[in-house]
DNA sequence: GACCGTACCGTACATCGTACGGCTCGGTTA
DNA sequence: TAACCGAGCCGTACGATGTACGGTACGGTC
């Protein structure tokens, strides 16, 4: 980098990139659109730290710099790409709220919509993001997502608690799956290699007596996973936990 | 970097490192300990991204290349820096069995130290971490956290399912708490000027008829948080929720 | 046919992790 | 004492990165 990590002093300036018509593309054919696909198609398939702006513009045959005549730079392409990701969950506003099963089953959808997402474009874990995105895509996600909550008792800040608890649960166990498979591949050692590698030479190390629920535990654990985790046994487990929890809020919110 | 991101091919390696004995300082005091330090330091003062061989070499006035005759490479300096930071948390390791209110209590104060380790150490959210740390104090807090939820009907494969549970949410939380203030410190705008700067931008490009829930929920949040969100407050609702929903659990099991 | 704004882009700079090869010591042996 | 050797230390170099800056070349309007 040269300077500072300087974000985007001027937050219209992305606002207006975000929520702007599509412009005509210039004698190169170059768009904002082509170039954030470009980047969302390199993030899919090679990492967002394949994502610079030189394989950008490669990937488009077009020079480097050409990028920043309508991207201001890489921050707010970022912001562009997820906004864009955000745009594949809900083409129907309503396909939440029609899900069987009530607020329960809505929330369910919308945490495996979320999981898929992240399954799809991993990329979007490991995109440091200061503040909310704020484009119409994920405006629409966040109608969609709540209005299943609307009505059932909650006041407006716990809807907004409550989606933002499941959110932040998926968002937590898919970070832990995209980091595993990541390092999966990094490594070329399958997690239960890994396992089977690593278990001998922990218990060397760890000895019972000083650490003895740790090392059942976590003996039982490794076995049940081959792993060190099981990120969609945590999704399932912690989503049937919190939903629980907030059936108990609801119940006190309808007697009083 | 010079070709792939190969991580550790030897896992022994970092095992090695991490649980070997402290090695002696050669002729210029450089030590595997007195360079996780300065790392550290640098990384609470600057930011994960100011941690560079060469900004740790400076600090502790050596060459670049003289860290790399005690430590393998970055990688397994930043596993070095986590297992230290870890190590702040527990000194006596029954202190969580030892809080009031049973299990309930211990696991709020669970979540309140790794909160606050969070806050002290915000970079250990961004270091993306493969696989699991294993290092001594690592497994340490391990059988600390885990030891209040042994004897109270769980099975081993849930405690450990329970206890990732609050983790993931306190980390989740955590990570929303550092990127804001990150954000705040790097565009020197509070989140209430953001949130009054934006408002009406916003306003005019949400039209409250396509988006009626998320205007009128995101205006009460907004108003009541003063900024998007607060991970202070979604902390501690979340934390309710996920509290709730493990005492159903541990209600089944009593009863079956 | 002249002009001009905009799209495009080549070069340069500071920064990164680390491979490689050489230097310089402290301690052991002949 | 002299020779030697391994380990600690480090200077240089390479290929990356984001982007500031200044230049080129084109399409559309007079």
């Amino acid at each position: 980098m040269g300077g500072k990590k300087a974000a985007d002093a001027d937050p219209a300036r992305s606002l207006a990139l975000l929520w702007g018509s599509h412009s005509k593309p210039g004698r190169s054919g170059l768009t904002v659109r082509s170039i954030v696909l470009a980047a969302i198609e390199l993030a899919d398939a090679n990492g967002l730290e394949a994502v610079s702006m030189r394989q950008v513009a490669d990937r488009l045959e077009v020079g480097t710099m050409s990028l920043y005549t309508h991207v201001p730079g890489k921050t707010e392409l970022t912001d562009l790409m997820i906004d864009t990701a955000f745009g594949e969950l809900y083409a129907d506003v309503d396909a939440p709220s029609g899900q069987p099963g009530g607020w329960r089953g809505a929330l369910e959808f919308i945490a495996a919509r979320n999981w898929d997402l992240y399954r799809r474009h991993p990329w979007m874990l490991h995109i440091v993001g200061g503040r909310p995105v704020l484009g119409p895509n994920a405006t629409l996600k966040y109608e969609a997502e709540l209005r299943p909550l609307d009505g059932i008792g909650l006041s407006d800040v716990e809807m907004d608690s409550v989606l933002a608890l499941i959110l932040t649960h998926v968002e937590g166990t898919a970070r832990l799956q995209a980091n595993m498979a990541q390092t999966q591949q990094d490594t070329g050692m399958t997690d239960a290699e890994w396992w089977v590698s690593n278990a001998p030479l922990l218990d060397k190390v760890v000895d019972a007596s000083r650490f003895p629920v740790a090392s059942r535990v976590g003996q039982s654990a490794g076995e049940e996973y081959q792993a060190a985790s099981s990120p969609t046994h945590a999704l399932t487990f912690g989503l049937a936990r919190i939903l629980d929890g907030v059936a108990d809020l609801i119940a006190g919110r309808e007697r009083p």
